[in-house]
DNA sequence: CATGAATGAGCGTTCATTCAT
DNA sequence: GATGAATGAACGCTCATTCAT
């Protein structure tokens, strides 16, 4: 039952390891019964912790949200980023960054669908998440790649395509090729040519593996 | 103060005016509140009706959830299309539809944010918003106005882009010309050319007006 | 067990019978534990009723507080008010009313103990009091019974002297001629004689009898 | 910010510096924020030591109330008692004591405001401070000045004055001139004649200055 | 002694739901 | 069919108290 915070915080004090298992614990709630359905009791339950103890770590339901979801984020940030530090064509680390995020939320759903959960919740979640991303879109426009103007709209319908696309295969809707082709429309619809979509979004690649494994 | 459904149901029975009048409270608080926050009790309240008279119409929260997202879908549905009866193009069509049914969210917030709240719960109901939407998307692919295949996932993310622009719309991110900026991009999604793409989503239009509408 | 505001609303319907009951029972737990530590939780049991029927009738403790304080002040008012309602002299009537309001508070001990709680909690309830008794004073300076000035502070130390024979009555520190002697106390610091302070305080008298009598 | 039982204690050995620390922390929460309402927790942070800590030092709530309000008592008693050592006349005793005591409540509204409280909490603590008035009243007597029998019901009334004072000072209800309206009323309960008591309690005075205070 | 994380009973409050009228 | 008082489980949260460090 311990997560990948608790996997984390293994080596780290108690405060922090209890800490750790209330993240595991909210995260799970959040996506398996959504943000608002998910109570402080539960939570707590299900980290094995009295309900008092909750807040001697966070606040409320909003702190420990934030939390989690930003904590997700990064790590799914990081993870992406080290991955792809040797890709060189911008199409290739687009539609690379985008299988790989879908294919994260889904090999780790919790996480996945919290994430998505989360970011309707906290509007500088999406930011955060779509900062990240616009760094890749902007070098594609500088390289010639895309040939389109990327402004915050156009990274929102981005961002909207990829979550609706983890809530899709999260709930069972898609199977495993949606990373791949959500890829292909997003760079067909940063202008780059439908046959060079294709190639650079259904290349060769290896999914992130399991959990803990950047550390 | 009393809402579409009521209006609707102005010259009916006495009990089907009871029920659109709790119809057009849940769907204020709905969009209001969201859909957990908003209590029965205020439903009720907001019906001018008892608590007790709610149970009389609806079993519970979700019966009453599916009734008004329906109920607005369909509406929406109805009106849209009859709007766009004398459209042929289907280019301007898939961006009428996308315009207008953006514009409907902002000039009918309660109604809009209803709907992008409830899509979330209840995923049959995507399915018919979707359903709607696709004939026109394959009526393009028949007539060589798109080249993409016109595939389930391929309405999911274009639906998935609308309710982005309702929902920066609605938290005030987004200004009007949003929706025919997301249309331009959901054409260009559909292979159509960049520059017919622009004609065909900033023509002008005329925004359904709010006939027998909830102001 | 059941007290004096539902002995008032037997007759009456079941809505206000369910909220005297309420209030019978705040009034105890008030005076038996103080306002702070009279838990709504308590109140509501001890009423017989599910906790959250409490507030169906009051929003929060403070309001069943001003409901049971001041109709506690209002009852005790009309009762001694009517009963000294054929005395002229003025140092009669005010010991009359001392004697009277420490009998009642100690023959009805939730009562009286309960009101002398909610004064220092509610400084409306001690200046609704202190009007009362406040007629008899002016009314004494006027027809020359009492040579000194009425003002705030001297109706409050009258207040105050009531109030401690209230408490040493009930915490069983005092015994039953408390009554008259503070009167006697209190018409000395009004000015009047020794001799008349004693004759006036102590006459015969008959105590308000029991709850519900005045009805 | 160290109070006056920091000060007393900043020559002793840590454990009672920490108590020290405790007894002002809580001091003020009690005065603040009424006894109920002040947590044991909230008194350790303010002490700056650890919630812990408190049970290494007091049982309970109730434990350092006690220690608290006694303490206060005895400092205030013994403040007053040395500033009136050259005071020969009992009706100025009185008066000068009542003085003191309303305006140390007032200038150390800290330690006045917990020392009422307390006083309805402790009825051990009621007693302790009448013993202290009792004796210049009792003195009164002997020599002629009042004319009344000292008894307990007299003294609690006496009392009872006082606190209603330093009640409406604390409140805001009264002003500076409380003190010596109160004494001269005071003294006119006594028995003494009303030049007499104006001119005894109307006197100049010096009132104590806030030596070693919690200032 | 001091610490502070953990505990869990109990608080005030909300709310879906029932049912006698 | 409409009413609304009553219900009681569940919520978020506080706090006195314990105990291993």
């Amino acid at each position: 039952m311990s997560g990948v915070f608790a996997a984390r915080a293994r080596s780290q004090g108690k405060k922090i390891r209890t800490r750790a298992g209330l993240m595991d614990a909210a995260a799970e709630a959040f996506a398996r019964t959504g943000i608002e359905a998910a109570s402080i009791n539960a939570i707590a339950h299900a980290a094995d912790v009295s309900n008092g103890t909750f807040y001697n770590h966070f606040r409320d339901k909003d702190e420990i949200l934030a939390a989690v979801a930003f904590g997700i984020a990064r790590d799914f940030a990081e993870r992406i980023d080290e991955a792809m530090s040797d890709i060189e064509d911008s199409a290739q680390r687009v539609s690379f960054g985008t299988r790989q995020f879908i294919a994260l939320a889904t090999s780790e759903p919790t996480w996945g669908l919290a994430l998505t959960r989360a970011v309707w919740a906290l509007p500088e979640l999406r930011r955060e998440v779509e900062t990240f991303a616009r760094a890749d879109l902007d070098r594609g426009v500088r390289d010639g790649t895309f040939r389109v103007e990327i402004d915050d709209l156009l990274v929102d319908l981005f961002m909207s395509m990829v979550l609706m696309a983890i809530y899709l295969r999260a709930s069972g809707e898609a199977n495993e090729d949606i990373g791949a082709r959500v890829a292909e429309h997003q760079l067909r619809l940063l202008g780059v040519s439908p046959a060079r979509a294709r190639r650079a979004s259904h290349c060769d690649w290896v999914p992130l593996s399991i959990t803990g494994s950047s550390q």
